[in-house]
DNA sequence: GCAAATAAATAGGAATCCTATATATATGCG
DNA sequence: CGCATATATATAGGATTCCTATTTATTTGC
């Protein structure tokens, strides 16, 4: 039952929280820019191509950004000339073109790290339990976000072809990552794995599937 | 225990479902304010304005924005252009001025809801009771930050003067607001009411500490 | 009464970000 | 094959955001 007054979908209260941190976050997403001499929007692409060696389309770095592709050329060519990325030319396609970060560019990503960062105290707040929980819940919530396609498929463990959750029957390390195999714990799910590799899309359904019923 | 190869912290794990979350509410906030007729970061402060008649100072709004006072004036001078804020001279301090929404912002504000929000979708994924603690945990996240200046009080239940925590013995409705006089469970808990009035740290603290402990 | 602090505005400039359009290449189909 | 359509990216043009540094007006403190 709501209090009478200003009445408000729990959905509505949960978007006001998650805006508050969003801001704090871009806070420190522009103190990290700083350190490393560049934007936040040109350290959100920097992120994105770390550990992606092939490099990615530039539709594709604006999909993940959520933003036009011409702003995405923007602050590609931006990181281009300050020598963080550079373009190739596809093999196959000779319209498209592949990003991929440089060794400078990983330098300035390196650099920006380091000291705490607000959304940090803001999760240590939280119990460990908790935070468990709530990485858990942000999973499920970007896995939708795939789902409905608002968003690309991330490297998150449940979309990887490594992935076997609850496979054993300790309950600090259900899960199983084949490519290092090795049991890990649900706080130990990854969110960009730079090992992910996409699953097909029946197995990624059943790997849902079982992940998402739990252990019970 | 972490699997071998790319450690991270759960923290840092967060961070980033945390920052895949904030891309998907930078698109819904695009939306929203395409059809208000301004753009996101006016419609902040227009958010930020509402049901606070007695307006906020130029600071504060940047404060509250997590950018640079000149930024602020920057948007609020936009704002003024189009009719939906107006500035105010503060009687006590003739340099100060008190930035008010207007009824022209209040419709403009109105034109940017409706559509089921791509943040509306990812919060579906969750069950009720995940829901629920994703708010208590978001709240805990915001007090930290608020703990730390990190960002300005809030208007959320558990610094308010009318909140009384677990004041029932109902597991639903163990909170009791002194403003409807009225019991209200967890799930009602404001991030932003507009009947807020922030409490004495005293009575803020001892508040914080049963609303944590929770009925136990 | 005057120095220091404070609130907001201004100056100057880089970067983001949009829509609309242009260019080059790929693909599909009769 | 040849042409229409689709796709990947770049360009054009423009509004706005956003920063740092400084200026202006006012208040506060000694």
């Amino acid at each position: 039952m709501e209090t009478p007054k200003n009445p408000t979908s729990i959905q509505h209260r949960i978007r006001e929280g998650l805006s508050r941190v969003a801001m704090v976050m871009r806070v420190d997403d522009w103190n990290r820019a700083k350190r490393a001499g560049i934007n936040p929007t040109q350290l959100s692409i920097l992120e994105l191509l770390e550990g992606r060696g092939d490099g990615l389309g530039v539709k594709e770095i604006a999909f993940h950004l959520g933003v036009s592709q011409p702003t995405a050329t923007d602050s590609i060519a931006a990181l281009e000339r300050k020598g963080c990325v550079e373009k190739r030319q596809t093999e196959t396609d000779r319209r498209g073109v592949s990003v991929a970060i440089t060794t400078a560019g990983l330098t300035a990503l390196r650099a920006g790290d380091g000291e705490e960062s607000l959304a940090n105290q803001a999760t240590e707040a939280l119990a460990a339990h908790e935070q468990e929980d709530l990485l858990v819940m942000l999973i499920k919530m970007i896995r939708q976000l795939q789902v409905n396609d608002a968003i690309p498929i991330q490297r998150m463990c449940t979309s990887c072809r490594f992935f076997a959750p609850f496979a054993h029957a300790d309950a600090a390390q259900p899960h199983h990552c084949k490519f290092v195999d090795a049991a890990f714990g649900q706080r130990d799910l990854r969110i960009d794995c730079r090992d992910h590799e996409t699953a097909d899309a029946a197995i990624r359904a059943a790997t849902w599937a079982v992940f998402e019923n739990g252990r019970d």
